[in-house]
DNA sequence: ATAACCCGTTCACTTAAGTTAAGAAATACC
DNA sequence: GGTATTTCTTAACTTAAGTGAACGGGTTAT
């Protein structure tokens, strides 16, 4: 499970043995239970996820109706935005199935960045590599229609599809449990 | 003009009086004709763009339609994806407005980050930054109506109302120019 | 075992966006 | 200054999403 962290800095920055033992040494891997939240709306957070196993959601709850706008998976790595802006959190954070992940936070990062200053060029191009996919994301989605959404996540997300509730998806695709549902039916009677 | 380069990057970092001379000897700043076209689709690039003044806006071409999709304006600061992804551009960029904008390249960039590690710190507080408010975006975007992003948008840049042309506007609404005439008449109507 | 609840689907109805077309208003061009 | 082009609005019609309600299957809890 610790090779999948390194696979993944690796994509980014070459680490020596020296720089992986700091990082074992700070404790991140966490196991977390189907169900566990790992932060509430209103609450104040300093912490990092980096997904190994499993799968995380962001909802908001808006006139009691849970709105769910992001899903991160094995090989996902995510910090809200409640950390950046250092404002209360907007939204929850949850686990969709029982998942380990890597949790950091502000002041391990800052330490182990002014120890290895190659981990600032890694955040760098992290941040601007995930900018770099979610404009493209955010652009897809504004210029498609909901089936087109759906049809969409269908070639590149199909894990999702599979793993998560049908009105969590619903709402991930802008759109309401129903529509989602009529949707689908829709789209298989064009097959036939 | 100078200035307003400068008071940006005062918010993540301090300059020496060295730092911002070394700075303005790469001639970063460029003045544009409304319309000129930064960058078309298909095209490679490695250059990011801050806006001293001005407009400018990203567009897709689909069936033969513009579809806008962001717009940038004084004091924001944009690194096409292409330009991360080192991958053909999918859309264009181009000037709604006469403009001045600074116009640098990685090599620039790779430059100044060697010769001033500070910046690579900027540069991460700031990618860091925009994809937590692009996240918020997104998330506003899903979870409300055109109308509601309408309203939000009226709240929210009530510039860009008045500056950009409404089909425009439209596509960065998710909607059709027609549906956003309808939609602003309807608002209109309410009010009365 | 039964009840309570959650989830996905379906249906009928309402509302709003997409589509096509036409015309008015504003802007650009010669 | 007048013409051409683009932009915005309006309208009638089509299509799809929102809404409220009901039903069945499945799970959980008691």
């Amino acid at each position: 499970m610790q090779n999948k962290l390194f696979d993944f800095i690796a994509k980014y920055i070459a680490l020596t043995e020296d720089e992986k033992n700091a990082l074992l040494s700070l404790n991140l891997f966490h196991s977390l239970k189907k169900g566990s939240v790992l932060l509430k709306e209103g609450q104040y957070s300093n912490e990092s996820f980096f997904v190994l196993k499993g799968c995380i959601r962001t909802y908001y709850m808006i006139d009691g109706e849970e709105k769910t706008t992001a899903f991160y998976t094995e090989m996902d790595a995510f910090t809200p935005s409640c950390v950046i802006s250092k404002t209360p959190s907007d939204y929850f954070i949850s686990c969709i199935e029982d998942s380990i992940l890597t949790i950091s936070n502000a002041d391990m990062e800052a330490e182990v960045n002014s120890k290895f200053p190659k981990f600032e060029l890694m955040c760098r191009k992290l941040s601007e590599e995930l900018l770099a996919k979610q404009r493209i994301d955010f652009d897809e989605f504004k210029t498609s229609s909901p089936e087109e959404r759906y049809l969409n996540l269908l070639q590149k997300r199909p894990d999702l599809i599979q793993r998560v509730p049908q009105h969590q998806l619903a709402s991930y695709l802008g759109i309401k449990p129903q529509s989602l549902s009529r949707l689908r039916s829709r789209i298989l009677e064009k097959k036939n």
